[in-house]
DNA sequence: TAGACACTCTGTAGTAGGTTCAGGGTCAAG
DNA sequence: CTTGACCCTGAACCTACTACAGAGTGTCTA
């Protein structure tokens, strides 16, 4: 018999909060573990080194979803594993545009930040000018982060 | 009399969403504007001046209270623009350091992705086998975008 | 045996910045 | 008088958590 643990260790032992194996549970990313007499979640190995998986991805910022799909792939090992590839590539891909947009975003505040380097009364603020009348260049909020929702043409 | 023109005008002349600018108005960034007979909103050249200037900074992704701060410095010409000049500095720092983490993301999938040029059968996936095992190295989510939550050391 | 304290449980609500939807009202044209 | 485009409010949904509240469990000490 292996050993167990419960919720509390394992957070400690992956330094990660207590709420959150909780919350990939709720989300199908971990199974529903044993439970205790007293009703605690029973930990073993293997849950352990999914949740270690899921959170290697989180670090590599997948979404939760790019995360169930990795899974499924992972649980079926007769497949090939061109999907994850695939899957990659297109993480990968994000990463990259999001990265050329916040250089873009990088150069225009740093020439607004130019617009005023003396600084003086407000209503004389270059700054404030400047957000006031510039073009309104749309782009992918950055903010968004690396995975964007398409808003807009 | 200045000419006035309801929400859906507004929204296509300045091409964003009819929702966005209720719920800009809804978080007070908006002032209530004047209504129809009908209660429809109607909007003057100084309301859509003003959202202009929120589409900026949304654009350069500031948070919608930074936009408030900057909106009351706008609303107060007497005050200096010192405040300004930070606000903006403090934010071209917070896109530096996502820029670097980004960068460091990038390198890291990429080598990751170097672990299966062939692909081959799941269960030997090099990629799968990696993400099971490699370290953790905690970092704040790239997908919390440029205003990343501090969490954890 | 009782109390203190740490740990765990479920369920709900909050975060940012919107988007989407339901269920209705307004207005001009045909 | 009906169609269709527009508008209204209020609430729910999105991601990936985080933060409670209120209750039960388990262990240690007095």
């Amino acid at each position: 018999m292996t050993e167990t643990f419960q919720i509390g260790q394992l957070a400690t032992k992956l330094a990660v909060p207590v709420e959150t194996i909780r919350y990939y549970e709720r989300e199908g990313l971990l199974p529903k573990p044993a439970r205790s007499n007293g009703n605690y979640r029973l930990y073993a190995d293997n849950e352990r080194t999914r949740l270690e998986f899921i959170l290697h991805c989180r670090a590599l910022d997948m979404t939760l979803q790019e995360i169930r799909t990795l899974l499924s792939l992972r649980d079926a090992p007769e497949k090939g594993c061109a999907e994850v590839n695939a899957l990659l590539d297109e993480h990968i891909g994000h990463v990259t545009e999001r990265m050329r947009a916040l250089r873009r975003l990088h150069t225009e505040l740093k020439s607004l930040r130019a617009h005023c380097e003396v600084p003086s009364a407000s209503k004389d603020c270059g700054i404030l000018q400047e957000l006031a009348s510039a073009p309104i260049k749309r782009r992918k909020s950055v903010a968004a982060g690396v995975h964007a929702a398409n808003r807009g043409s």
